[in-house]
DNA sequence: TCCAAAGCAAGAGCAGTGCTCTCGATTGTG
DNA sequence: CACAATCGAGAGCACTGCTCTTGCTTTGGA
């Protein structure tokens, strides 16, 4: 049924990709301020009413850029989860870090459309929620594996956060405790915090060393939620080898 | 020398902070991108042109402005800092994180001028660094005093970070622990990776106690450091009645 | 096969923007 | 007092998002 029945509609899809590609590259350029809707018409050779043929206003545009955003980040750090499926937890929480990070420095753009500041009275519409939760969940995957095995002990929870902890344990992952939840929540909001620090320039002649410093904050987060060291296994662990 | 010495230098700043305070108005109602020089003379009763008296460009604007948010974040740190300058470490490094977080709360525009999404070519002047690094410098001031009584036990550095921690701790707080200085970088970026992402609508449907929420990630993120618990000062802590 | 309906690009036009330049008027200083 | 610096006002340029109307092309049903 997604396969167009006609030219026409044929061309409507092709057009529509091809304003989001030339979109998407202003975009990369100038930054999402500077997304003009006549000049990605004028770039494809139109005028710029006809591109409201395709997308009502610059906000719709935007939108649709920002759930592909999403998907985009998503698929990549899925992909790197992927890579190392077979290994450790903290090993596979370090992955989809780095593969966020690493997304995050190729597009920084497209990271400040969906992680920066949002667009004025712009709300982002309920359809970009999926794409927007792929991180989170692989996140949430790999707590669970690791919680699979044996309890983690983690800090116990002040009584005041108790039924908010359990809510949202009820919500994102019920079959993990509580406290997991909480701090899982908690470490995805501060690795974001780490990588927009970084990307908007606030470690400015703080951190030269991004690289490993990130790996090392992000390797604490994971710690944080209770994922043990590669070399904690008690079996003399698979995946203690150096890494290239 | 500051006092202006003609009525004409005394109008020059009168009439510059009324620019501001009516930028500041218009910037908590319809947020940065709808900053429209125009309509903020307009609104002042005077000509657009006769605003770049004042100010060069409207991004010269926006950078005294973005100064004066880190200004007045800083200096709302401060005054809650000092509230609670008796107490231990970890009640100092939560009060001054939900300090934070209540100013984000209260100016959300102009949070997310200073945090969030860095204007399109814009690179902030150095002349904002004093007043940017205010949050962090007290930060760091609850760390010292923590060490400075007894040395906190940290998870020790992996070696590839040992260099940098080395640099980061001479250049930031020479007097600390490399691996007190690394943890301290990492958690100030996650602080606001926890306020930004409650503020930019991230939270929405995932997190709804907030308040309670925010409380605990705070504290975390203060041991994460080396804070101890209140309570956990051996003479029976003064400082642990709760709070209202 | 024909024809109305729908989809589409183009152009003109509106209200708004940041910014520049010029022109008098006001003001402070030698 | 006279000169120079400063200031507000206005016109104007190039640009923006968006609307509306005008024709042309494609589509799908009778």
């Amino acid at each position: 049924m997604s396969t167009a029945r006609g030219a026409r509609a044929r061309a409507r899809i092709e057009v529509t990709a091809a304003i989001k590609d030339e979109a998407r590259r202003q975009l990369a350029k100038e930054g999402a301020a500077k997304l003009s809707l006549r000049a990605v018409a004028r770039e494809l050779g139109m005028v710029s009413s006809a591109l409201y043929r395709y997308f009502p206003s610059r906000d719709d545009l935007l939108t649709a850029l920002i759930t592909d955003a999403y998907d985009s980040l998503g698929a990549t750090a899925e992909a790197a989860h992927g890579k190392v499926a077979a290994d450790g937890p903290i090993r596979r929480w370090a992955a989809v870090c780095e593969a966020v990070r690493g997304w995050a420095l190729a597009h920084p753009h497209e990271y400040a459309l969906i992680y920066g500041s949002p667009v004025p009275g712009y709300a982002a519409p309920d359809s970009t929620v999926p794409a927007a939760s792929r991180v989170g969940l692989l996140l949430i995957d790999i707590v669970r594996d690791a919680h699979q095995g044996r309890g983690v002990a983690l800090t116990p929870l002040p009584a005041e956060l108790e039924p908010e902890a359990r809510r949202m344990a009820e919500d994102l992952a019920p079959d993990l405790p509580p406290e997991a939840v909480t701090a899982l929540v908690a470490a995805w909001a501060q690795l974001f915090g780490l990588i927009g620090f970084e990307l908007f320039g606030q470690f400015h002649r703080v951190v030269e060393d991004r690289e490993a410093f990130f790996r090392n904050a992000a390797t604490r987060l994971g710690h944080g939620v209770g994922l043990v060291f590669p070399q904690g296994g008690g079996t003399a662990g698979g995946g203690n080898r150096p890494g290239s």
